[in-house]
DNA sequence: CAGCATCCTAATCGATACTG
DNA sequence: CAGTATCGATTAGGATGCTG
């Protein structure tokens, strides 16, 4: 399903940077399908969120990566660094050197999200414990909703 | 993995919302079980970002969120809508009627996600041009490099 | 060091059927 | 209408071993 080879082109022409109140129309949640989602899914998933704010600040080689991003196996790096770099996010240099070294870093195009991923890490940083307290109270309901007798 | 019950506070007093550039430190790529990756994977996930968008403009019902989001399944709306309630990011009120009528609505807190959500999608919506173009292009050199002599 | 291939488990998700 | 419960299919993802 996610196979190579640009899927078809639906919406010609949507790059109207301009127009800043698009939104009322608000048009983008019809097919699923539509190329909107797809990326979306792509940049707003598990590991890139994480790697293109690290990239954000520096080149980094994939060890480098590798250590800064607490949990990710080599192989999930490896798939997300790939992601990125097909959808010309991030660009990864080669170095002909006797240890190999591959640096990544974000390309122009990745550089103009910083800003939208800034301010979404920012939201989550400051309403943690709003989310925290929700959610406690959430599950407090549930269990008094559960052993009402207990 | 999920358990209810509130799975200890690490970062006590992240909230000071004042300071913009608290990124030159960038601590928060640490641990796994980090709450704000936590909460990061929750709300950019591939429907809670949808609902969260459709709901900013009106209060909906879980019909015609089901009818609005395409390709969704009742199931999973039901999963995304209980655990965006559960996080206190939008407010289900239902109402006592014949035919059960219960309506989604975001809630302040969740109302203060809506200007990054929407700045996340209207990038999307600028630059998917380039990011199709660049996959074609980073396609295009796979398939050169797999048969260079086809 | 960088990273691809393989295997295998765990989590996700969709379809369906049923309930208040 | 608005869900819940169950099950099967799909996928994501981790561990490991091998290559340039």
């Amino acid at each position: 399903m996610r196979s190579p080879g640009l899927p078809e082109v639906t919406d010609p022409a949507p790059a109207s940077a301009a127009d800043e109140k698009k939104w009322e129309a608000f048009q983008w949640d019809a097919r699923e399908d539509c190329e909107v989602r797809q990326i979306l899914d792509r940049i707003a998933d598990k590991w890139s969120l994480l790697v293109i704010a690290l990239l954000e600040e520096e080149t980094l080689r994939f060890g480098e990566l590798a250590r800064k991003v607490d949990g990710i196996s080599k192989r999930m790096l490896t798939v997300t660094l790939r992601n990125l770099e097909r959808d010309g996010l991030i660009q990864r240099t080669i170095y002909a050197e006797v240890p190999p070294r591959v640096e990544y870093r974000l390309s122009p195009l990745g550089c103009t999200l910083i800003g939208t991923i800034q301010a979404l890490v920012l939201w989550t940083e400051e309403h943690q414990q709003q989310i925290i307290a929700a959610r406690a109270a959430f599950d407090a309901q549930l269990e008094a909703r559960a052993e009402p007798t207990n």
